[in-house]
RNA sequence: GGAGAGGUGGCCGAGUGGUCGAUGGCGACAGUCUUGAAAACUGUUAAUCCCGCAAGGGGUUCGUGGGUUCGAAUCCCACCCUCUCCGCCA
């Protein structure tokens, strides 16, 4: 949700950023819907004013003929006044429908582009590596140790299932809980979130409407022959929706703020629209685990553009002390979501995919999600603002394990564990061939 | 899944058709008193939307959505949520 103030004083902001998203969405219209909800509003309004007061009078007269012609007039009110709410009820819905879908305004410094292919790199780190035997990728390297088993999960699953098994399952769990200690010492507060939410949640953090195919909704079906009814709750696709909705509805202390958080969770995607886009391995797949950081701040642009620094450069020392190459890109308005107004992925080399892959997404909101999710706190003047909120990555598994066990894999098949990750495996150095 | 109880302002709690956005208490804020603090006393104390440069005016909100009525926190219906007991279950 934006500020409308500024939409009927800067209609062309909003289509520019229309334009450079790829929202399609008439502003004018908008503002036509805008302006024709507000008559309305005022006409029905004096009218709910005339109705009121006349009750407020309504005990005061004794006069029985008086009161009856009162009636009689309030009677004949009452039914225009009937009409004129339920023409305000199709404007209020139209209007809130399209007031859902206005952008964010991108930041100046975000890079023009129609898509991701005009991403910008703004650095790189570690050295992409060369090896002096014939390179594995993840899926034959997980085969071959017994880690990863994709038929089975398709079998039982459908399309984009795995299993993760044996030390593929450890070394998962290892990846994770590094991240979250890295966290805890970096003053966060980790949450086992829901995974499934309402629906409020998923327009809260501006997942709905929009993204709807994306997700997977809930429901019970009671015999084969029956429809599923749904329960209206939603599996996330992140656990920002759960964690950034914690406040909702909540006015915090300034003083509590920032708010650093990170949820761990299984996510679920329905990867819609993706048929046949990175059908191989463990890249796209329906079901995963993140650590995702998620940080409220103050409504404050030099404050969240310094919680973006902070968010951005966590993810980055996981992959350093994982000693995987990556680089970081400013993501172009063509490839921004609907909400975010500043946004840089963290892509991780890849050796099977001879590229750099997305393996992390930082985003920043200012108060779009927290105007939905009413979420503001107490400025030091005492007027009430929303929060400023940002969410990065911090580990998404298992699309990090192609570049880790890619990048680890021996001349003999296996896989060395990287140092940071051998307290959480019993001290285990290598993952082996079974015998 | 079965039976029952309940959802009112930041919190507790009264209100069962009309000058009720709502008595009272607690908390918070300001003031008086005090060297300072406490206590006591006095006052202020919801959110949101619309019109307006502002002062101000008006609408909506008593879990949510409908209905009855000239008028609903109060009556009716549906749904949601919470609590207690029973059943099932990780």
């Amino acid at each position: 949700m934006v500020d409308l103030d500024l939409v009927r004083k800067s209609p062309e902001l909003f289509e520019a950023a229309c334009k450079a998203k790829n929202i399609k969405l008439d502003i004018r219209a908008f503002l036509k819907i805008d302006m024709e909800r507000r008559e309305k509003m005022a006409e029905t309004q004096t009218m709910q004013a005339k109705r009121n007061a006349v009750s407020k009078k309504m005990p005061t007269i004794k006069d029985k003929t008086e009161k009856e012609s009162i009636v009689k007039e309030m009677k004949l009110l009452g039914e225009k006044l009937k009409e004129h709410e339920a023409a305000l009820g199709v404007l209020d819905a139209q209007w809130m429908a399209m007031q859902l879908r206005l952008p964010g305004l991108p930041l100046p410094n975000v890079p023009k582009g129609k898509d991701d292919s005009e991403n910008v790199e703004i650095r790189t780190h570690g050295k992409i590596p060369t090896f002096d035997f014939d390179l594995k990728d993840h899926v034959a390297l997980g085969e071959s140790l017994d880690i990863i088993d994709i038929p089975r999960g398709v079998k039982i699953a459908g399309a984009r299932s795995y299993f993760l098994k044996g030390d593929g399952a450890r070394l998962e769990y290892a990846l994770l809980m590094f991240t979250l200690d890295h966290l805890k010492k970096k003053g966060f507060t980790a949450f086992i979130p829901p995974l499934l939410v309402n629906y409020d949640a998923m327009v809260g953090t501006s997942y709905f409407p929009g993204g709807e195919e994306m997700a997977y909704a809930v429901g019970v079906r009671k015999s084969q022959s029956q429809p599923i009814e749904s329960d209206d709750v939603y599996l996330i696709g992140t656990s920002e929706v759960s964690v950034t909705s914690y406040h909702g509805g909540e006015t915090l202390d300034l003083q509590a703020l920032p708010k650093r958080y990170c949820g761990i969770s299984n996510c679920f995607r329905r990867e819609a629209g993706t048929y046949g886009k990175d059908t191989h391995g463990l890249y796209r797949i329906h079901q995963f685990q993140k650590v995702e950081q998620v940080i409220l701040c103050e409504n404050d642009p030099a404050v969240s553009a310094k919680m973006h620094k902070e968010i951005l450069q966590n993810a980055e020392e996981v992959l350093q002390a994982l000693k995987l190459p990556y680089r970081v890109v400013d993501v172009c308005t063509g490839d921004m979501g609907q909400g975010q107004i500043y946004k840089n992925d963290i892509e991780t080399w890849m050796p099977s995919r001879k590229c750099y892959g997305e393996t992390h997404s930082c985003s920043t909101f200012h108060d779009f999600q927290s105007r939905r999710l009413n979420i503001k706190y107490t400025a030091k003047d005492g007027t009430k603002k929303f929060v400023h909120t940002l969410n990065n990555t911090c580990i998404a598994s298992p699309r990090i394990l192609i570049p880790v066990l890619e990048m680890y894999q021996n001349k003999d098949g296996s896989v060395t564990v990287p140092e940071v990750l051998r307290p959480y495996m019993g001290g285990q150095e290598k993952i082996k061939k079974p015998s």
